[in-house]
DNA sequence: TCGGGATTGCGTACGTTGTACGTTCGGCGA
DNA sequence: TCGCCGAACGTACAACGTACGCAATCCCGA
């Protein structure tokens, strides 16, 4: 009875690999996330982990596909376009909470749930009544405004990651010559004091405003 | 007369290494920039470096600020929204070239170049007219719709990099099911067919023309 | 002409990373 | 009961960024 299951603790598998590796990324940005800290964070050593992953790359394009597995599909009952939109902001909002995610969403093929969320998007854009030709540019369209977009907001914390963002502002301002760059002054100086929101929703509605305003044959 | 003036090289300077930095990420890709081979390249020892730039990342901000260096500033006297399309345009081009940059311009605060990057586009905003907010707006639209196009253009030619295009295309339609997925599998031979070309004039048209639609205080 | 500081380059070394390889061990089918 | 197989581990290695101290060189004032 000495070593009968002796504080049996539970065996490694890949799902429970994936979710503490977005865990530790999510918790202490995906710089942290080494192969040694994930594996102590689960009880285990390095090379425990290589059984069920293949490589860090896997792990990694494992990691965003499971986040892209959480957002949730487009609404088939709305119009088309409607559901679009909602899609975008949804697909936005995951993202946002998982910060380290837009790099990687670009590094690797899609994994099956981002072949879904691709699925969703291109059959929603079907149905909308808008030209094939038309269809296929605003996918792009979207999905490239949805990623870009986030991915240079996100940015944005990233720099300013290691002080609060107003000194790291401060510390951009300090290195523009005001009379030579007035209008890059005045451009900063506007997000500071929150006269402008997030331009996010406004250019993704005018996207689709334009499409809709788009020839047959583009 | 053994070591006088050994065939005397050149000293290292700034300039010289950033500009060494560009040629051997165009060349071999970033990941292949190591402090050792830039060196070598050079024909330094790797501590050499550090006598002129602070750490690996200084190096890496002052290259895409060179990259950012390299493109012309806006036309002053055409139409001021003819000028943001030719700018951006302009803007995409140089980062083409420089398939490493778009990333590092995310990471890194701006330098000097990037600020006159800044300052020029929205100066052109500024005499075209468009209402404060609107501009402010544009700016936002216009930047992260070159950056993210370029961005998430690039990533496919880097996913595919260690094989032909078309052997990563069949290697992703492997993995979707077309009876599940028929509007993916649609939309990827589309682009095998060539039958549509890059959105990204169409697209940056559009959020250009929707602009001038915009109320007065978005 | 002659020091003598300042700059530039170099060698060595450390800690951290991803991961290849060979060994150990516990549980399960025969 | 035996033997096997997969999971976990320990060790090891090459490559990385870079701290530190020393050596060679250059420039400048006396």
């Amino acid at each position: 009875m000495t070593t009968k299951t002796p504080a049996k603790r539970e065996p490694l598998e890949r799902d429970k690999i994936v979710a503490a590796g977005i865990e530790l990324a999510d918790d202490e940005g995906v710089d942290a996330l080494t192969m040694r800290r994930l594996a102590e964070r689960l009880g285990f050593k390095v090379m425990a982990l290589y059984n069920h992953v293949a490589n860090k790359d896997e792990l990694l394009a494992l990691m965003v596909d499971a986040v892209a597995g959480s957002i949730g599909p487009p609404s088939e009952d709305d119009d088309a376009l409607e559901a679009v939109r909602a899609h975008a902001i949804a697909t936005r909002e995951v993202l946002v909470h998982h910060p380290w995610a837009p790099d990687l969403w670009l590094r690797f093929l899609p994994g099956p749930n981002r072949t879904d969320h691709m699925e969703h998007l291109l059959a929603t854009f079907a149905r909308s009544g808008l030209p094939p030709g038309v269809a296929h540019h605003g996918f792009h369209a979207v999905n490239n405004h949805v990623l870009g977009y986030t991915l240079q907001e996100l940015a944005m914390d990233f720099i300013a990651a290691d002080s609060d963002a107003l000194a790291t502002i401060d510390l951009f301002l300090a290195s523009v010559a005001p009379d030579t760059h007035p209008h890059t002054v005045a451009h900063v100086h506007q997000h500071v004091d929150g006269h402008t929101g997030s331009s996010f929703e406004l250019v993704l509605d005018l996207i689709l405003d334009g499409l809709t305003r788009l020839p047959e044959d583009p």
